[in-house]
DNA sequence: TTTTGTATTAACAGAATTGTTAAACAACTT
DNA sequence: AAGTTGTTTAACAATTCTGTTAATACAAAA
């Protein structure tokens, strides 16, 4: 089973993803200049020099953080605009719900991406003409849509980027909050899945009495 | 007038406040981690020993602007809770545009202040019996004209914390979220003036409408 | 068993950054 | 003018962190 020349392959493949965790969990924190490398190498159970040997630098190592996370959070807010075969109110009703789900999911996520956006800007224009493009199309269907809607007297007329701001917000703010708020908050969040759940709804309530009549 | 013995006391006061400004800005934008003491005095005009002349160390001078923002961000937190001599409606709606003015006149302050509560929680934690206290004292009064208001029928009922946390996160996600969706919403934000007058009625229609019966 | 390539360790090198110090300097006082 | 006090500079010390290297252990293949 095993090709590799000297080391058991699921070895070296538990040890680069244990690298690979520990620093997905310290990066998230701490930030990229927050971030150490020893503290990384010794969380993940292997001394620095490991660290280097298998991702050479830090900002290698980074960097495949970095590309995983910026996907996935490009994923995670496609999920805000919902199914387009769905009837607009539960198109976005759903949009909403799976939007907040998978922001839940990655809680650290957004506050990352932010970051590291504002930091280091010049890092990341490359990917504004892309995402621009992508999001221009998303936009002219999903305002359409929500136009076609309006005209039918299903839901109010918004503008759709003012929408999903708003939804973005909503949902993201309470996990970047998260940690500031919690220790005020006593009661209402004491118990952590309670709270995330009358949050979803609250966020969804909000959302949905915007868009009627 | 001068009464310093040998430096002009104004000037004195400018190096500082020049010092100041620097780290705020730096701080700000870059994190304790980022932040460069180095490139402080020098965006300040002055040799980086006179920095140290001045403010010690790197943390001192960051204890300096941490105290001044995380007293801001209280008081900006407070203006969300509004009026309570006006009317529900008028108290919530003027609440949510003079937070929304206050964290627009400090668009960097929420962001900031998350980030060291996050990377840093053990620093922050003996803030949290006062501040708890100060706001559980401050809810319940909120909570109690809200049931009041929604007896008279005059709005919905809500969970005060509820109602509060979307204020919250519709105003401040606005600024964090800036750097990040301006390149990307194009026209919309082209006129930045523009753009702020349109989001900040957007997000009192949102608030108003939740509450609406 | 020798060979070969990979994994691992420990020690070290280099760079960057924070912080210190001694001496020069400027301004004010007497 | 001499002394006093606070300011400024330049050089340097110390630390922390990243990254390298040389030596070694190890496992599989020949």
């Amino acid at each position: 089973m095993l090709n590799s020349k000297t080391m058991d392959t699921n070895q070296r493949q538990n040890k680069e993803k244990e690298i690979l965790t520990a620093a997905e969990n310290e990066f998230l924190t701490k930030g990229y200049d927050g971030a150490r490398t020893t503290s990384i190498a010794k969380a993940a159970g292997v001394t620095h020099a490991m660290l280097h040997y298998y991702f050479r630098t830090k900002e290698q190592l980074f960097e495949r953080i970095v590309d995983e996370k910026f996907r996935l959070m490009a994923e995670s807010t496609l999920a805000a605009l919902g199914d387009s075969s769905l009837p607009m109110k539960e198109r976005i009703r759903t949009g909403v719900a799976n939007h907040f789900d998978f922001v839940a999911s990655n809680p650290l996520l957004p506050r990352f991406v932010i970051n590291e956006i504002v930091s280091r800007p010049e890092r990341y224009a490359f990917l504004h003409e892309r995402a621009k493009t992508i999001i221009d199309t998303l936009y002219r269907g999903l305002q359409a849509d929500i136009d076609r809607a309006a005209e039918r007297g299903e839901m109010v007329q918004i503008n759709a980027k003012m929408l999903f701001m708003s939804i973005m917000s909503l949902n993201i703010f309470t996990f970047i909050a998260y940690p500031f708020m919690k220790p005020l908050m006593g009661d209402l969040m004491a118990d952590d899945e309670r709270f995330l759940a009358e949050r979803k709804a609250e966020n969804i309530e909000t959302i949905m009495k915007r868009i009627e009549i």
